[in-house]
RNA sequence: GCCCAUGUAGCUCAGGGGUAGAGCACUUCCUUGGUAAGGAAGAGGUCACCGGUUCAAUUCCGGUCAUGGGCUCCA
């Protein structure tokens, strides 16, 4: 006799045993029709689930966000149905949910093409458009397995045998003749699939393994209705336009070319943004007691292979033979800060020393994973070094999470993933040591009460770290900013100090970065600001038009006084309309564009118009200089 | 590094076994015009690179390199 409590706090009960969809049902045949799941004490389960016991219940439609969710599952076993009937020789692995949609792999001598995807899809949409039932049965392990053995589907097989003993039986789906294995929930009937589409082909390891062999993996979407897909598409569309890539070669701040794959080559506009923002960050280390050095670009082999780095990353170092010596690119600075660190005798007084460098790194990357400014062969890192006691640790991990937060707020990030990665398997350093770094971070992190996601074994070799990563406009995650503690390296390097009891003792060293990599940093705030910089950064901030050519002395005065205020500013005197200079200098999203003609000549004003096509008014030369100080100093935050 | 796709003018792209195409940009001329494209003419290409097939390859095939999307990796 279970008694069904509804979310509204209402009670329904039953003779027996009822299904979700029966109690659906009984509220009204409209929510039967539009049930696709339920939620029993908390738990989704399947319409067709029996409720036995007094239970809460929610039922789950395709309204909801994990109604949807169950679409783009059932999507994924759609994928399988259709597949299975163009392509029969293909076996299926897993067919996951993710973001927005979903993705399939398949193993199969064809190589699947887009052409097929088209194929496929329509297939789907024939198949959904039938609007069949799901049928669900729980069986044992062995019969699911025999079932996928007698289907040649050896992939099956393998997750069926990697269970733990502890699953006795598997949910099967029957979708009409194709029969996939999962836990659920899934769609009691396919009619649900009205708005999908298969987006994407894409290899795949077997396990997420590099020696395991590859796959073939089918990404899609799917949504409760066609509206939603297409607000998706519209939306992906509009975030591609803000790629930095495109953004960076219409405002010319820089290129690649394929004699330096992975090497930026700075244009003016783009290392215009560049050194204001190294600007803005040495400055913040001035107040915060920093001091900036600078450390050779090739370091001989023995240093690296001191600092453990030799054995680990060898292969994605550049090396240069000269004089029989063989000399690495540095792939990171740490090494060369320790060798100033040790010049001279040092003082627990000199603690905490934290030591800074706009580092160029060098790091052979997997050709693979270059991807624009995101990931490149040569990168610039704000970086430092923090050398300090044990005890100083927590107050200098806090102090720097503090100085990211209120960078990342000068730039307008708000949304800032944060990881938490401890030892992994190949490392350096004994596990006490281990111990204390992590939970050193942990603490900090706790104090300041952030969210934040522990990833086990993802530390580097030499110590754990908090990494601060940004999303880009496709919401793909990057790493910018890091902290790292680091108990070995001055061991290894022999870095010291006396203590106050007169004992030698090793420092401890924190690697850390804001902003992390220069030139990732910048390729996301491009794409953070669809290459609309805010005044301070912007490449040009003002452009000085002419109406005709009678106004070109005037233009050249003003354009004098701007420059001796430090503004960015250009001119175009060119023979043209004004009509047509505001919508060059508008796509190249320059902040100000201000008009010179003969009523300005005649008043000594300028007519300033915004990047958003707003009429400002008329300015005194003054007052224009003024409005952008104040602009500046209201983007930038930055300490005179 | 692995899988798939792509590489044609400065840019964005079309084309296709036999003189290489467009729009924008560029150059020259006309136009001196007040808030998102004034007009005309001209110039511009080893069709990524190397090899093969062919009477003939930018086009078909193979390889290399680079780029893009994923996977793996990321000190």
């Amino acid at each position: 006799m279970p008694v069904i409590t509804l979310p509204d706090g209402s009670q329904r009960e039953f003779s027996q045993a009822v299904s979700v969809l029966e109690v659906a049902a009984d509220i009204g045949a409209g929510l039967a029709k539009a049930t696709v799941a339920g939620k029993v004490n908390g738990e989704l389960v399947d319409a067709c689930q029996l409720i036995e016991q007094d239970a809460s219940l929610s039922i789950v439609t395709g309204r909801d966000e994990e109604g949807v969710e169950i679409i783009r599952h059932s999507t994924a076993h759609l994928l399988g149905h259709a597949i299975k009937q163009l392509f029969p020789g293909t076996q299926m692995v897993i067919g996951p949910v993710i973001d927005n949609g979903f993705y399939y792999d398949v193993q199969s001598e064809h190589r699947f093409t887009p052409d097929d995807l088209e194929v496929i899809q329509k297939r789907m949409a024939e198949l959904a458009a039938t609007a069949y039932d799901v049928v669900k049965t729980m069986v044992p392990k062995a019969e699911a397995r025999a079932l996928f053995e007698s289907r040649g589907e050896a992939y099956k097989m393998r997750l069926i045998d990697d269970m733990g003993d502890e699953v006795v039986n598997v949910g099967l789906y029957q979708h009409e003749e194709y029969t996939d294995m999962c836990r659920g929930p899934h769609l009691p009937n396919m009619s649900f699939c009205k708005a999908f589409k298969l987006t994407k082909l894409a290899g795949a390891y077997w396990r997420g393994d590099a020696n395991n062999e590859m796959l073939q993996r089918i990404y899609g979407t799917a949504w409760g209705d066609k509206k939603a897909l297409k607000k998706y598409l519209h939306r992906i569309e509009e975030a591609e336009k803000r790629d930095h890539r495109k953004i960076s070669k219409a405002l010319d701040l820089f290129h690649l070319q394929e004699e330096a794959p992975g090497m930026i080559f700075w244009h003016d506009a783009g290392l215009t943004i560049y050194r204001t923002i190294e600007q803005y960050i040495r400055r913040k280390l001035e107040l915060n007691n920093y001091v900036e050095v600078r450390t050779p670009q090739l370091v001989d082999k023995t240093l690296w292979e001191k600092s453990g780095h030799w054995d680990k990353f060898r292969d994605d170092m550049f090396t240069v033979d000269s004089d029989s010596r063989e000399y690495a690119v540095k792939p990171m600075n740490c090494p060369c800060h320790v060798q100033i660190y040790n010049q001279g005798l040092k003082s627990y007084r000199d603690l905490p020393l934290r030591m800074a460098e706009f580092g160029s790194c060098h790091r052979n990357e997997p050709s693979g994973t270059l991807h624009g400014l995101m990931r490149l062969r040569n990168f610039i890192q704000d970086d430092a070094h923090i050398f300090c006691t044990e005890k100083q640790i927590q107050s200098e991990v806090s102090d720097f999470i503090d100085l990211l937060y209120e960078v990342y707020a000068d730039f307008g990030f708000t949304d800032i993933i944060i990881k938490l990665s401890t030892r992994p398997e190949k490392r350096v350093g004994s596990d006490e040591v281990w111990d204390k770094s992590e939970k050193a971070l942990e603490d900090a992190l706790n104090a300041k009460d952030l969210d934040w996601d522990l990833q086990p074994g993802e530390g580097a070799f030499y110590g754990p770290k908090i990494e601060f990563s940004l999303k880009d406009c496709l919401d793909r995650v990057w790493q910018c900013g890091t902290i790292q503690v680091d108990f070995s390296m001055p061991d290894r390097l022999d870095a010291q100090y006396i203590a106050e009891d007169g004992s030698r003792q090793s420092p401890v060293m924190l690697h850390r970065a804001i902003l992390g990599s220069l030139e990732r940093f910048i390729g996301i705030l491009i794409e953070e600001y669809a290459g609309k910089f805010p005044v301070w950064l912007a490449p040009t901030q003002v452009v000085l038009m002419s109406i005709t050519d009678k106004n070109d002395e005037y233009v050249a005065s003003i354009a004098k006084i701007l420059q001796k205020q430090g503004i960015r500013v250009k001119i175009d005197l060119r023979n043209e309309k004004i009509g047509f200079k505001i919508r060059e200098h508008t796509l190249k999203r320059i902040p100000y564009l201000v008009v010179l003609g003969d009523k300005e000549v005649e008043s000594n004003e300028l007519a300033v118009r915004s990047l958003s096509g707003k009429n400002m008014g008329n300015f005194t030369p003054e007052e224009f200089i003024a409005l952008i100080a104040t602009n500046v100093a209201e983007c930038s935050k930055l300490e005179s």
